[in-house]
DNA sequence: AGGAATATCACTCAAAGGTGTGACATTCTC
DNA sequence: GAGAATGTCACACCTTTGAGTGATATTCCT
């Protein structure tokens, strides 16, 4: 018996889980949770084989929840679930120690799939999942201090604007804003404004 | 009777509606579709009340299967379903005519509410959506090719970049430019960018 | 027909952005 | 403890962007 905890914010897709899952009878979804907080917590009270874990979620969203629940349950099979597949999600994920990934479109049969690979000690993921996390490996990591300065020009803010609010000068803005440029691979910081939001380092 | 169409492109999310609907024994779902063109196939096979309509689908997407929908079945209510709260989907869909817009996120009873209530001949929106749509409704329109502008922009494109494809001048495109920025409300192309992905306006 | 909206271009000017290069202190890592 | 990575700043130089203003032809709407 697979004992399995549903974490995802729409009950609409729980529910559509719950019925997917159900093509393997040894399958028994022994709790459901709508945010990060709620998994740890199902988690800690039903000790599921596998948890499967949404990442964008109101409130605590699974990527952090997972840090935090892999620390306390080391040996916890975690699949993560997500509409999206930006190439940071899908990082994060299996860097932080996830067991694998699964795209929601993919048919049902893929998602039991992905189940049943995971509990038997497997990884799973899809080849398309595979390729984006290889090629995201190969690109450099964003400092903090980047990565901050980063999420600021998304959301609009100027060199100068920039400068003032963090109190350094424009010239260390334009040198971090530089590195960041050539990190991702861009020439201007419109087009980092929008890979920003596509791979999925900051939000719009 | 109310028989339904559900048109999504997730299998989960249409396994989950079906549950989700069956708390009023009411509603039919006479079939599924999973993108555009499978909705307008479903429909003219089907003659339902109610299509159930996912805006973001591969292939055809639901914003522009519904034109051609009620261009056929001028009187068929729809209502749209989206994760989404994107003031230009949000907006676009009610100005095509569908007669509601629902947020996956909500409780499944809102959906089933916004299904029973569209039916009866009411339109649907929740509280936060029609305070988008009105936000929206305030906005002036971009022109076509202000739109076709902005997404170059959005693409990363520099000014000169955006003459040498649509072989204007750069003059030209600044004019654009500002035109567009002055309808957005924004103060830079990175702004604008960001603002763009916001709203729906063009994709990253 | 007349007016509004749209699309086009020109010219100027100031502000912001981006490149190249160098430097220095701190912190992390092996 | 040596070396790499990080965060900080400076200066010079050139490019791009954005604001202001004005003008013209076309199209759309009434």
């Amino acid at each position: 018996m697979i004992r399995l905890v549903i974490a995802d914010d729409h009950a609409v897709v729980r529910m559509g889980l719950r019925f997917v899952l159900k093509i393997n009878p040894d399958i028994e979804v022994v709790a459901e949770a709508a945010d990060g907080d709620e998994a740890m917590k199902a988690v800690r009270e039903h000790n599921p084989d596998i948890l499967l874990l949404d990442i964008r979620m109101p409130g605590r969203d699974g990527l952090s929840a997972l840090d935090e629940i892999l620390a306390a349950f080391p040996k916890l099979k975690v699949l993560m679930l997500s509409t999206s597949d930006a190439e940071e999600d899908i990082f994060r994920s299996i860097e932080a120690g996830a067991r694998g990934y699964v795209v929601k479109d993919n048919r049902p049969e893929i998602i039991v799939d992905a189940v049943n690979k995971v509990a038997a000690g497997e990884t799973y993921m899809t080849d398309r999942v595979r390729r984006i996390y290889e090629m995201r490996k190969t690109l450099p990591d964003l400092t903090t201090r980047e990565l901050e300065l980063l999420r600021l020009t998304v959301r609009g803010l100027t060199n100068k604007d920039i400068s003032a609010v963090l109190e350094i000068s424009v010239d260390t803005v334009k040198a971090h804003l530089r590195h960041v440029f050539a990190k991702m691979d861009v020439a201007t910081r419109a087009e980092a404004v929008a890979e920003a939001i596509r791979r999925g380092l900051a939000s719009s």
